[in-house]
DNA sequence: CGAAGTAGTTTGCATATCTCCACTATACTG
DNA sequence: CAGTATAGTGGAGATATGCAAACTACTTCG
């Protein structure tokens, strides 16, 4: 069974569970965005989040990551600035472009979010061990090790 | 209870790990909804997706668990009627009710957007051997094999 | 039986986000 | 240099979605 098909079974298998998990996040996502900060649209949570699990990045690195367009992201970004939940620097190589990262206020915001988020997912993995709950968050890990390779 | 600790640190690295691949999904994800059918809006892509995962519900249950609100769900799930993506039949226990499945050609066309945007993923797993990736596969399924229990 | 509650639909309105476009500042190319 | 391309910002109008309320059909309870 070790097969190329049993291979390509196996992938689309896993764009099957990815899906369900996304699927099944998406309803607390969406409420957490609502929540992460009173005064933001619930974009700006994607925006921060991703810079959360992926660090600090260029505006429009940002804006193809999370799916947005440049100008909403530069907008979400601009309030998030103002509300000190992200620090912006000079690019070092392109003077045009900028770096954006959380602030500590940012990431504790939400670190806060996420583990508010998560208590809802945790009664899941009550019944798991150690050993399978560790094994699933390091090939998470690895699954998400590199930044989106996007089209 | 020590041993808490880091059973609590796990959870939490879970729900970093579970927010990097929403995070890294997201930009596709919005994509894929946006392609899934041309005379749809990409919230209904949400919908079929959720029904792919998990199976025919009510579509109170899908509003609640894709969050989104009910007046949205039902009018998109009429589209989705009319177009041939869904059929709909009356609540065996409850005739105020509906119970809401994906056609054939619905499930096709969930299958071919999600195989479609896996394409960009599979690369990340190329290097992976079939046994890791089995087992994500596997631990993924234990994750999402409820329903999402909401609050 | 009648009253109250629930599932689903529909409508009107508010808001968030997208699309396109223009503009500035900087980078690259010939 | 001059001309073109790119990063980021901002605006105007269009669309998608959320929210609240009304309405029908059905259920449940007293």
């Amino acid at each position: 069974m070790q097969t190329t098909s049993g291979r390509h079974d196996l992938e689309l298998a896993l764009g099957e569970q990815i899906n369900a998990l996304v699927s099944a996040t998406r309803a607390l996502s969406e409420r957490s965005a609502a929540t992460f900060h009173p005064q933001l649209q619930p974009a700006a949570f994607h925006i921060a989040r991703w810079l959360y699990a992926f660090g600090p990045a260029r505006p429009s690195q940002v804006a193809e990551a999370v799916g947005m367009d440049r100008s909403s992201t530069s907008t979400l970004i601009g309030k998030m600035r103002a509300l000190g939940l992200l620090d912006a620097s000079p690019a070092p190589e392109d003077r045009r472009g900028t770096v954006v990262r959380l602030s500590a206020d940012g990431r504790d915001r939400v670190a806060a979010t996420l583990e508010e988020r998560g208590k809802e997912f945790y009664g899941r993995v009550r019944s798991w061990s150690d050993d399978d709950l560790g094994r699933l968050v390091a090939l998470l890990g690895r699954l998400t090790a590199e930044r989106p390779a996007l089209s």
